[in-house]
DNA sequence: TGGCATGATTTATA
DNA sequence: TATAAATCATGCCA
C-alpha cells in the first residue's frame, strides 16, 4: 500500500489493526532514546483482547519515508482537528530523534529501526509543529511537568504565543486547584499568574497595562476638571493626546464620573453619620441618600450649580487614589 | 451618550 | 491567604 502522507498511513493503520485499541498510558508521547531500538507503533492490547493476542505486545509498522513537512503538516492537521488521540499516537511513532534535535530530513516511520535522516529540508517552522503538538498532547494528558518543560526550552513563533501562553497557564490553574483542593478565585488565579510567569519563549515580554500610563492620567484629570462631559471632538483631542482610542477616553470619563458619584454617595452617608440623623429626619435622608446614588452631576451634563462643582473638586482630591501626586 | 451594574485584573493590607 | 479597594472594560437601558 502506498502512502501519501503520513496522515494518510496513520488512518490506514487504524484499518489495519481493528483488534487492537489503544489505552491511555500508551498514547503518552515519550522521547525516546535515540540508541533504542523501539517498535514504530507500540498498541496495547485491548484486556478483552488480551488472552487471544497475549502473544503480541507491540506491533510495527513496515518502514516508510516522511519528510519533515509532511510530518509538520499532519501535526498542525490533527491538532487543528482537535484529535488529540491521533496526534499523540502520530508523535509516539516519530523517532526520538524529532523529538530530541528536529534536524528535518526524511524521517522514517516503522520498520523497527526508526531514525531521521539528516540534512534535508531543515524548517523551523515544521519543528514548531511537532513541538506544539507535543506541547498540546501534554497538556490533553495531564502531563504538565513535560508541557512545562516543552514550553520553557524552546522559542515559539509570536502566532502560537497565545495558545501555547492559554495551555501555560490553565495546567498551573489545574495543579494549583487540586493542590488545595477547591476551583480558584480571581485573585487565586492572579498569583498563580505571578508565581508562576509565562516563559519568554511564547511571551514576547511586552507588558499589559492594567492602568494607564501617569501622564496619561494626568491628562485625563486635568481635562475632567475643566470638563467632566466633554464632546466627542474633545475626546478626539484627548486621545490623540494620551494615545487612547476615543472608547477608552469614553470610558475612563464614565468610569470617573461614577467613582466620583459613589464617593459622593459615601461621603454623605457619613456626613449624615457623624451629625445627628434629626437635622433632615427619614424622608430626608433617604431623598439625600438617592440623590447621591443618582448622583450630583444627574442631569446637569456640563456642570450642573456651583455648589455641585465644588462637590466634584472635592471628590476628585478624595476619591481619586490614582491622582493624589500626579494631577 | 450617560448612568448603572458588574466582571476581570491588580494591588494593598491585615 | 483572605479580603477590600482601585482601575478599566463591557453590556444594558433610557
Amino acid at each position: 500500500m502506498v502512502f501519501r502522507s503520513p496522515l494518510e498511513l496513520f488512518s490506514a493503520s487504524r484499518l489495519l489493526l481493528p483488534h487492537f485499541i489503544t489505552d491511555g498510558s500508551t498514547l503518552l508521547p515519550r522521547c525516546r532514546s535515540p540508541d533504542s531500538d523501539p517498535p514504530a507503533v507500540v498498541v496495547s492490547v485491548s484486556p478483552l483482547l488480551q488472552h487471544a493476542h497475549r502473544p503480541i505486545a507491540t506491533l510495527a509498522l513496515p518502514g516508510l519515508c516522511f519528510s519533515a513537512a509532511q510530518v509538520a503538516s499532519v501535526c498542525e492537521t490533527l491538532e487543528e482537528t482537535g484529535d488529540v488521540e491521533r496526534l499523540a499516537r502520530f508523535l509516539w511513532s516519530l523517532p526520538a530523534a524529532v523529538h530530541a534535535s528536529q534536524a528535518g530530513g526524511d524521517v522514517v516511520v516503522g520498520g523497527g529501526g526508526a531514525r531521521a535522516a539528516a540534512g534535508v529540508g531543515d524548517c523551523i517552522s515544521e519543528q514548531e509543529s511537532v513541538q506544539r503538538a507535543r506541547a498540546v498532547v501534554a497538556y490533553h494528558t495531564g502531563s504538565f511537568r513535560e508541557l512545562y518543560h516543552i514550553l520553557e526550552t524552546r522559542r515559539f513563533a509570536r502566532a502560537s504565543h497565545g495558545k501555547l501562553q492559554a495551555m501555560w497557564l490553565e495546567a498551573h490553574y489545574r495543579e494549583a486547584e487540586r493542590l488545595r483542593g477547591r476551583p480558584l478565585g480571581p485573585v487565586d488565579k492572579y498569583r498563580v499568574r505571578k508565581k508562576f510567569p509565562l516563559p519568554r519563549t511564547i511571551w514576547d515580554g511586552e507588558q499589559k497595562t492594567h492602568c494607564f500610563k501617569e501622564r496619561t492620567r494626568g491628562l485625563l484629570r486635568e481635562w475632567y476638571l475643566q470638563d467632566p462631559y466633554p464632546n466627542p471632538g474633545k475626546k478626539r483631542e484627548l486621545a490623540h493626546a494620551t494615545g487612547l482610542t476615543p472608547t477608552q477616553v469614553g470610558n475612563w470619563f464614565k468610569n470617573r464620573r461614577q467613582r466620583d458619584r459613589a464617593a459622593a454617595a459615601k461621603n454623605r452617608l457619613q456626613h449624615h453619620h457623624h451629625h445627628s440623623h434629626s437635622a433632615l429626619g427619614p424622608d430626608g435622608m433617604m431623598r439625600g441618600l438617592a440623590r447621591g446614588a443618582r448622583g450630583p452631576l444627574m442631569g446637569s451634563p456640563g456642570g450642573g450649580s456651583t455648589e455641585e462643582r465644588a462637590d466634584r473638586e472635592t471628590l476628585l482630591s478624595i476619591t481619586d487614589s490614582d491622582s493624589d501626586f500626579d494631577v
